[in-house]
DNA sequence: GACGAATACTAGCACGTGCTAGTTGATGCT
DNA sequence: AGCATCAACTAGCACGTGCTAGTATTCGTC
């Protein structure tokens, strides 16, 4: 900044002025030191700016790669956070960099506030952090920890789903499970009361599953080697419904022929038409303009009461569900 | 830092030396600095450890994470870089927020060099970076730019998977093209290099792919539309493959005995037992050592010629291929 | 022509850390 | 005792920026 100043023949406060689009400067004066800061290759520094600056802008997203839904929110938290003037931040958890290490970097790096997608820690690990720093959590229902929260109404979604598939007809409906995963627990309990409501409690079935498509494959596997199959399956998520579907195709069950599939998330991989499956969206834009908001609302005022932001998601219906077969099929379960 | 000093009884300076494990200070204070540092819950301020110090330690790593063996790679790096004492700072490029962008904040972050995971850009683009901060581009054979390159040796994969085929028995072997995609043009010369090798260039026939599973699975539809199917393909990538298997699948075609299907990068998902894809393995963790080395080599010597690493990939034999059938089989397209 | 007000610009401190150049006090050696 | 050496510690500057408090200069008004 010192070498644009000298340059352009003005003082370095003027150069501060001028690229920080404040008033104090000539028209003419303003477009020399922009063009001299250009021909000089100058880009703020931003270590300095922070130290500077009482606030950083910088806003910090925790996140898995591995779990494409994850991704998708951290995708979408940067134009949430660009339009309110911050800058994410991403922290990574993978192999051999534990939640721990990421948090602490982001803590290092003076994130105002963290953005916590899809971790699941004791409630007092989220209140010591709360002490340090605003978090939020994102696509984890409330629990003991006084963190605000965001995340879709997980239960109400797959409600619709069992209505989708009861109005085509169906009667027995699968739940793959979601295990401990983020809102497995009330997309299982929204499948159950689905169920429930429309007289179906005895037909209820629910496989085993972990959000990842290798779990949906094993629950199919298990369904195959149980016998009678259910008409349709509801999944916990859409990485559960894509091994699965790819698994009853390898042992000749089409879908929906012989049976319908459900997924949750309307993740990038459910759009494609060799896969267009029906599925529950979460709106991801909505999920990370939430949690920014949520976020920025805690930095101004240190509001007390936790908050919880509910977003509804919406049933899409696509080629994976459709109505059952009225006489039931003998399956060729050997083909491979 | 200061408070933690007052706290203790001693200046910031030794405050600091404690903190930074150099020399200067006795054990029992160290003992107490530590102590109280943890108390207070004392974190450094990484802005003005940057600011002081030289160098930042920050290394950028460039990617999109909608390319999931970007992702892959991008984690790779998590591990190369803390191992010589970097730390690794994402820049994600997604809607709305282009190469530029990242660059740009990356740069102001001052990161010290960039890592570019599999990014197409005009060879100028890259010597102009190149001149701001050394460059390292991952998964892109060298070009016209200057530019410090890590790739596998892409043709030689795509050759040991055309002679695994051939040795199993099969003549007619497809490939499903990347496009314009990292490597792409190199995977397609080394099939039609391999092909003409064993002497099979007349069955050669190369199908429209852009390293997607929609491109796949849209190259799989025109293998059906085209009447006799090969007896094997190579993809590109394995999300490639994925997309090609998955409508194979849903077409009544069953992989491996009516086709064979070999994919490309070894992938996460490749590797899922209901998938089972023989595929070429891209050793990411090498890619990322490598990418490391070489970016912090033009950090100590800026050394004028672009250097070349080219890993050796590795074919992965799993259940996606077989043997072909003698007699050509009546191919049920119409199952849906 | 004097004066207040507005405009255009500058001097210099502060942010939190690393590091150089010290100072102090103890120890060992002649 | 006098001196060199060393460990243990401290004072204070610098990094690049933002911002406050200031100084010139111009302009409009009576």
């Amino acid at each position: 900044m010192a070498d644009v100043a000298d340059a352009a023949g003005v003082s370095r406060a003027l150069v501060s002025i001028v690229l920080r689009d404040v008033s104090g400067a000539s028209d003419e004066t303003r477009r020399r030191v922009r063009r001299v800061a250009d021909d000089l290759g100058y880009r703020p520094n931003a270590a300095a700016q922070v130290l500077r600056r009482a606030r950083s802008g910088n806003l910090g997203v925790l996140f898995s790669p591995r779990y494409p839904f994850e991704v998708e929110i951290a995708e979408a938290m940067y134009p949430a956070a660009h339009e309110i003037g911050y800058r994410v931040v991403l922290g990574a958890m993978t192999l051999g960099r534990d939640l721990d290490d990421a948090v602490e970097e982001l803590l290092e790096n003076r994130c105002e506030a963290l953005v916590i997608v899809g971790v699941d820690h004791p409630d007092r690990w989220f209140d010591d952090l709360k002490g340090r720093v605003p978090v939020v959590r994102v696509g984890w229902p409330r629990s003991g920890a006084a963190v605000d929260v965001v995340h879709t109404h997980e239960g109400r979604g797959v409600d619709a789903a069992v209505g989708h598939l009861v109005d085509l007809g169906h009667r027995s409906i699968g739940f793959v499970d979601g295990g401990g995963f983020p809102g497995a627990r009330q997309r299982r309990r929204g499948y159950l009361t689905g169920m429930r409501r429309r007289g179906l409690q005895h037909a209820s079935q629910v496989f085993a599953g972990d959000y990842t498509d290798q779990g949906g494959a094993n629950a199919a596997l298990q369904m195959l080697a149980g016998g009678e199959l259910p008409t349709a399956v509801i999944t916990a998520n859409d990485w559960s419904a894509i091994g699965l579907l790819t698994t009853f195709l390898r042992h000749g069950v089409h879908v929906p022929g012989d049976i319908s599939v459900v997924g949750y998330d309307d993740s990038l991989l459910a759009r494609r038409t060799y896969i267009d499956l029906t599925t529950i969206a979460q709106d991801t834009t909505q999920l990370a303009n939430a949690a920014v908001a949520l976020a920025t609302r805690r930095l101004d005022v240190s509001v007390d009461p936790p908050a919880e932001i509910v977003i509804e998601p919406v049933l899409i219906v696509r080629s994976s569900t459709a109505a059952p077969r009225l006489a039931p099929t003998a399956l060729d379960t050997n083909t491979r």
